[in-house]
DNA sequence: AATACGCACAACCGCCGGGAA
DNA sequence: GTTCCCGGCGGTTGTGCGTAT
């Protein structure tokens, strides 16, 4: 018997959410908290299936989130992370809080990947690249003399070689060492994050309530008074908006329009339930 | 100005493991 | 021990946006 769907598929809605369901699933949690992920969409009145609005809430909605590029820090430390841990993004993203799996291994499949590779650093093995241009092009000529039936494997391995070699010779071509030092990922400082004087906020308007370097919310969140937050021991050296939600922008959490208090209240509580979660695994520094 | 292309990121898919019945 | 459900994970795809032509 084959495992049933999570969900009925049939008239759910896909692809990208719009602030209006969002502000549903906000809603719904702050309600009712972190619950039976397959009951939300229907208690929330939501046409998406469980799974979509778990992840919705893990990847992008939650309070606790960073949003932008990954600091040079926290790359140096993914790279550690992942030289130890491999393609376990959710172990890494446990090391970097604020930071979700997803988020993590985007940067790492779009930045660092390609970053390593000009450093001439395999990547998957953390390893340099060894084999130069001349010697897949050896390796290649040897090849062309094997016999004929054993073209079909062959023609996969070449295949694999010349991506290879296309990677190493992109290499050849552009990279310099001049530009990019080699540098091995045990040779990298990962900072200590432990630093206290780091603060948290959910923004506020109060220009003052976070200092310039610390999560002020652009002007997206210009909107809500809140208070601001001090979470232990987090470090993040660089400024860091945490509400990347323009959408968020318009709600003001006026629900039903001009409860401002009602909206005020939900917000707050939002920020404690946040707080509260377990997703905050500081103790894992 | 229009179109093509590439990149970055959000979202989906399918599988797996843990736990409850 | 078996079955089923749920949440989590990692890989892949889709979408939107910026840039080049």
């Amino acid at each position: 018997m084959g495992r049933q769907p999570c969900c009925d598929k049939v008239g759910l809605k896909k692809g990208p959410w719009t602030a209006e369901e969002d502000k549903r699933l906000i809603n719904f949690i702050l309600t009712n908290g972190q619950c039976c992920w397959r009951a939300v969409p229907k208690l929330a009145g939501l046409l998406r299936c469980g799974k979509s609005c778990r992840l919705r809430w893990t990847n992008y909605l939650r309070p606790d989130l960073k949003r932008g590029l990954l600091s040079e820090a926290e790359e140096k430390m993914v790279i550690e992370l992942h030289s130890k841990l491999g393609n376990r993004w959710s172990k890494i993203a446990s090391h970097l809080p604020g930071r979700t799996d997803n988020e993590i291994k985007n940067h790492w499949n779009t930045h660092i990947k390609k970053k390593l590779r000009r450093m001439g650093i395999d990547p998957l093995t953390h390893e340099p690249l060894i084999p130069s241009a001349n010697d897949l092009l050896h390796q290649e000529q040897h090849q062309v003399g094997a016999s004929a039936d054993r073209r079909e494997g062959n023609d996969k391995v070449s295949e694999e070689q010349g991506e290879e070699e296309n990677i190493t010779s992109a290499v050849d071509d552009a990279f310099c060492t001049d530009e990019v030092p080699m540098i091995q990922p045990h040779e990298m400082i990962v900072p200590c994050a432990s630093t206290p004087s780091a603060s948290f906020s959910i923004s506020s308007s109060s220009s003052s309530s976070s200092s310039s370097s610390s999560s002020s919310c652009s002007s997206s969140c210009s909107s809500v008074k809140a208070q601001e937050i001090q979470p232990p021991c987090m470090e993040w050296p660089e400024s860091v908006c945490l509400w990347g939600l323009d959408e968020l922008n318009g709600w003001d959490f006026n629900y039903a329009q001009g409860d401002e208090q009602l909206g005020l209240d939900l917000f707050t509580q939002w920020q404690r339930t946040a707080l509260d979660q377990e997703t905050w695994k500081f103790e894992l520094f």
